[in-house]
DNA sequence: TTTACACGTCAATGGCGTTGACGTAAGGTC
DNA sequence: GACCTTACGTCAACGCCATTGACGTGTAAA
């Protein structure tokens, strides 16, 4: 069997659907997004998806090769939208936040394709140019090679595993949301203090606190402890 | 249609099926678990499973509501595991270091139940002990409640966070788990120096420490950060 | 105008979770 | 031991899923 999917380069004949939608890569994947969103990640089928373009599901396998080129083009977009706009103010370390922020709430904004999608390595565009981003922040910074890998490497699965947490708890069932955020009164504030005893000392802060997202927190603890090794690594400035 | 799951405590029917096997929820969930560990994590689906109970894949029905509750069910077991045989040392860092680090490691061995439990809230016997642990250990040290409280929760989220997106990875199917990993020299090893410089000049390093999971570094990172604080804050030892 | 083939369509395969109906054997009761 | 109730294992079916090979049509190049 000859390759069934012409790169999107070299692809010429566009014949329309028999209702009428013409077919390309961006167009199937703003499709995928814009269903996500509006019907959940478990909408995401090819079926659905077909339907959704106006074409028959096979159709998408003149695109993508499977499910998961597709999954994989979709990570890729939102990789792109994170650092829309985004440029360097040249100190390292608010660059590194604002991009691990920008991360972070753009998956929170389209939440079931990010958790999708967050965890692979997709190897297109927007991806490798976050990673050329981040890496120069750090080594212009005067961190050497070895050091700076580590520390991207650190420092990009954080964001990306934070924002797939927090966005998988965005896009629960509304049921199993809210019972869930329920437990934090109906068990933890009922726990006795004898055997709970730091629970119930703590359990105020404790509701208040889990009730928003501990990545703001976790970064910036991240990112204290960078500077102290650089400085250590004798960095100046 | 009345309930089809009678909960584990009233049950007193116990049949065996045709092939001899007598059910009960531990039975199931040890055998998933069973499953997971020893055939990846997509071999778990209610039909495998009854097949590996020696029942029929709706026998199961009659133990949990749907799939999800029987994964959850996994998901606690796997809470009860990383904890089981932990014990402080006294020394609040070390203490904390190994109790992420059995999380992660734990998570990582049942990936596809970690996967569905690593956001959920349950409110259960294992989850309420580990809060308290962990606020305990935070509190001993010194730490004031509230600051206590924030470091507990940036600790929390990013063990949970971490194992979940590494297990992730780990319960793709083979091929695309094999994909990704080979996307490191395919791509980044093949991008030229003018367009990115700081990917070409740090390659060999990169794909290295790609090849791990980021958490230990990034908990490190973290443990130092909050001692850090710690002596600001005006702790002592 | 002709020709080649890209690509949308169709039909089929084998997997999945889940459900309703059914019968059998287990347990309680006498 | 006989009888009843019903829990629970089994069967068959439904509708979903991803994927694939064959087919034919319309497009674009020659």
């Amino acid at each position: 069997m000859s390759e069934r999917v012409v790169p999107e380069g070299s692809r010429q004949r566009r014949r329309p659907t028999k209702r009428g939608a013409v077919l390309s890569e961006q167009l199937i994947v703003d499709t995928a997004l814009r269903l996500v969103a509006q019907h959940g990640a478990e909408a995401l089928s090819v079926r659905r998806l077909g339907a959704a373009l106006g074409a028959d599901p096979s159709a998408l396998y003149r695109y993508f090769r499977n499910t998961d080129a597709l999954l994989l083009a979709i990570a890729d977009e939102l990789i792109g939208k994170a650092q829309d706009g985004w440029t360097a103010t040249g100190d390292w370390r608010s660059d590194l936040r604002s991009m691990g922020l920008r991360i972070h709430a753009c998956y929170l904004s389209h939440p079931q394709a990010a958790v999708l999608g967050a965890y692979r390595t997709t190897g297109r565009l927007h991806e490798t140019r976050a990673v050329e981003r981040i890496l120069g922040i750090l080594r212009t910074a005067g961190f050497p090679d070895a050091l700076a890998v580590r520390i991207y490497h650190a420092f990009v699965d954080q964001a990306l595993a934070f924002a797939a947490q927090d966005a998988a708890a965005l896009s629960l069932p509304p049921a199993a949301r809210e019972k869930d955020a329920a437990v934090w009164h109906a068990v933890y504030g009922k726990l006795p203090a004898d055997t709970h005893p730091h629970i119930a000392a703590t359990f105020p802060l404790l509701a208040a606190d889990m009730r928003d997202s501990g990545y703001p927190f976790a970064l910036d603890l991240m990112l204290s402890a960078v500077e102290a090794l650089r400085t250590r690594a004798g960095g100046g400035s």
